[in-house]
DNA sequence: ATAGGTTTTGTCAAGCTTTTGTACAT
DNA sequence: ATGTACAAAAGCTTGACAAAACCTAT
């Protein structure tokens, strides 16, 4: 996982805290327990600069030193604020472009791309989804909203076919639109070093069949908000399946028996390239 | 075959390198292998030439004499310029997302977005209308240099709706899946200085309604490629013309009598987009 | 695939690390495995390249080097995220004429012009500024960064005259080489829907005069680093100010004493853009 | 917080080899 | 035209060095 290894410089210029002191914190309290290198220098992870974070943070608030500690070691993790995430919800809510996109940069500056589609993308579409369902939502303003943050992630998506990595192919159920998942799960898998073939909405089965023969990707995803444009293609899908690993994904993939060998996709596009990520290592 | 053949002098001199440099790169890379006279002169051919400028190009580019040479031998026409709107059809027919994306930037980099979209855009986006109707695209291939150029327009997009000019809102018929000429469209009308509100494929008539509301825009443009699009949605077209100066556009709206006060835009993009901004002008 | 070999020194030419110190690298960390020559020479991929710009991100981040080693070595090169801005600096610095503007391009994917323009462009140019001031900056390197810059600015700038806009005339002053600010400034104008009639560098008053009078525009911009550009024609630019809204520009515009009815924009370019379409707004 | 020792890491040098453009003799 | 020679530029290896960063213990 997450071998990031931190000199003590390093994590002292990131938290703000003397090397001595924390030498000190681990000797007295374990706040740290960093593993060594060959010749003795400590090696911090990620998760270190948060519990010392954390530890500052309670010290703050005034506790003892000891039981900052303990509280430190207990509960690193202090949720990120992201407050321009707001700002770019208020922006695409008033058709203000201007405001949304700078947003979105503000956002892009601060976050990693996986960061940005796990805290701020995943949640927006989800809540769409959502407001959609309750009939809440403008059409107009989905629609406005939509054109915005594809324009976005096509953006970051750019290149995602170039490199050395597995090739992954993607694309929408015949008849499914909502691409903007589907493109964040691209993203997410780019991010873990695959090379994307991407075939946006409304893709029929048999060119997906069709770019499999071409490109033979390690694994391909074909996806849909409705259940039901799997089950009118099933046969179709079973066939595909045939020649590729095959992964049917989006909210439309929860409630389907996907058959032998082709594996579903229904959590959240991030958690899911993760997975598919450790799959492909194996 | 072309047997033009060339002595070394004039292979020299049509090459900048000198007459021993061409004798010590056959000698030592077998770089050239041209044929023999009956006094044992050699003879290049006009590919010869081509070879030589590609070795000499990536011997610019850094590498080493013989890297390079080994580089010219196999892909002589590397060095080639081709033009870049050749090589984006060429990459786009074959699913090759870095090689399209480097030849939009060149492009872009040499073309003004009009140029861009005159010369290159609109151009291939009727190509593959005919090839589609003749049967001949991959329904794959279209799909996926659709979400390629549809990623980059709207990376262009961007920002398009701030600013001093006056408004104009876009939105696909219902139905209507097909918005790249639509976009080509508002790429062109922001060139010449509107703001853009931009709802995208499959808009029902009622969200337009809403944003028309909702920016009050100096012009509202509806797109489709089929005729139906629109009769199926006369009476609700018409109703949304009483609130703003509505358009039809896309090769739907040719044959369509488009009733009074409705504009009827069936050009190409960049054409119609000059003759709205002279519109407006007046 | 691509078995592009490059020798120790173009590898070291295109990362900006030493040859000394990739040898190092690799002995020390295995950071690379070149193949070798016939000679023994150490022979590179395009792979490598990316290899090493990891290593240089990783160390840049405050990994120890062992770390950033093990790092870049293990992660797919493409995964991981270099703010290509970084890449442009870099490629800047080493006369990377290809690389910088395939930096360039990933950014205008990645960024608003704005952004681009707030973000990197400007900060690039005052870095560029201050290490001229203290000399660090070769004369030909500040050459080869100022006409790439320019170069895809104006690229950028394409067709910013026409349309629909309020207009304005930029230009420098007489004796003022330096237009890059001038232009960035021109582009974060036209984003906001003006219209530009740039007249470059080192203009003649009297031109300036002559461009009012003929496209009468809503503002005039003269710009100059030095303040001495504005007093040597103090008297001149005081006439123009009579005949359209005049604004002087640019770090030299700072300690001036502008005088009656003329406006001093010193602030960053898009700060000041900003400013004067809220003023033409109003 | 300091002292005294260790590890890490970028840089340099010496002496020798490879590569490559050019020159020269046949 | 050919083949050989030559010299400058660029690389290779080994070994060493010193500054910066770290360690432990007091």
């Amino acid at each position: 996982m997450e071998t990031a290894a931190l000199r003590i410089g390093e994590l002292s210029r990131r938290t703000g805290v003397s090397p001595e002191l924390l030498r000190a914190w681990e000797r007295r309290y374990g706040l740290l327990q960093p593993v060594r290198s060959a010749g003795g220098l400590r090696l911090y992870s990620a998760r270190d600069v948060d519990r010392v974070h954390a530890m500052r943070h309670h010290l703050a608030e005034g506790f003892a030193a000891a039981e900052a500690a303990t509280m430190a070691a207990r509960a690193p993790a202090a949720a990120v604020e992201i407050p321009a995430s707001d700002a770019l919800r208020a922006a695409l809510s008033s058709f203000d472009d201007e405001g949304a996109n700078a947003a979105f940069d503000a956002l892009l500056a601060r976050l990693s791309t996986d960061t940005l589609l796990r805290e701020v993308i995943v949640p927006y579409l989800h809540e769409l989804g959502e407001r959609w369902e309750r009939g809440e939502a403008s059409i107009a303003q989905e629609h406005f909203s939509s054109a915005l943050l594809r324009g976005r992630l096509l953006g970051l998506a750019r290149g995602w076919g170039r490199g050395l990595g597995p090739v992954a192919v993607l694309a929408c159920a015949p008849g499914e639109q909502h691409d903007l998942g589907l493109l964040a799960f691209g993203l997410a898998l780019r991010a873990r070093g695959w090379r994307i073939v991407y075939l946006g909405p409304d893709t029929p089965v048999a060119s997906v069949a069709d770019t499999v023969q071409a490109v033979d990707p390690a694994f391909t995803v074909v996806s849909a908000v409705d259940p039901k444009a799997f089950r009118r293609h099933a046969a179709e899908l079973r066939e595909v399946s045939r020649q590729t690993r095959l992964c049917l994904g989006g909210p439309g993939a929860d409630g389907i028996d996907a058959g032998a060998g082709i594996l579903a996709l229904t959590g959240d596009p991030v958690l899911e390239a993760e997975r598919l990520t450790e799959l492909a290592r194996a």
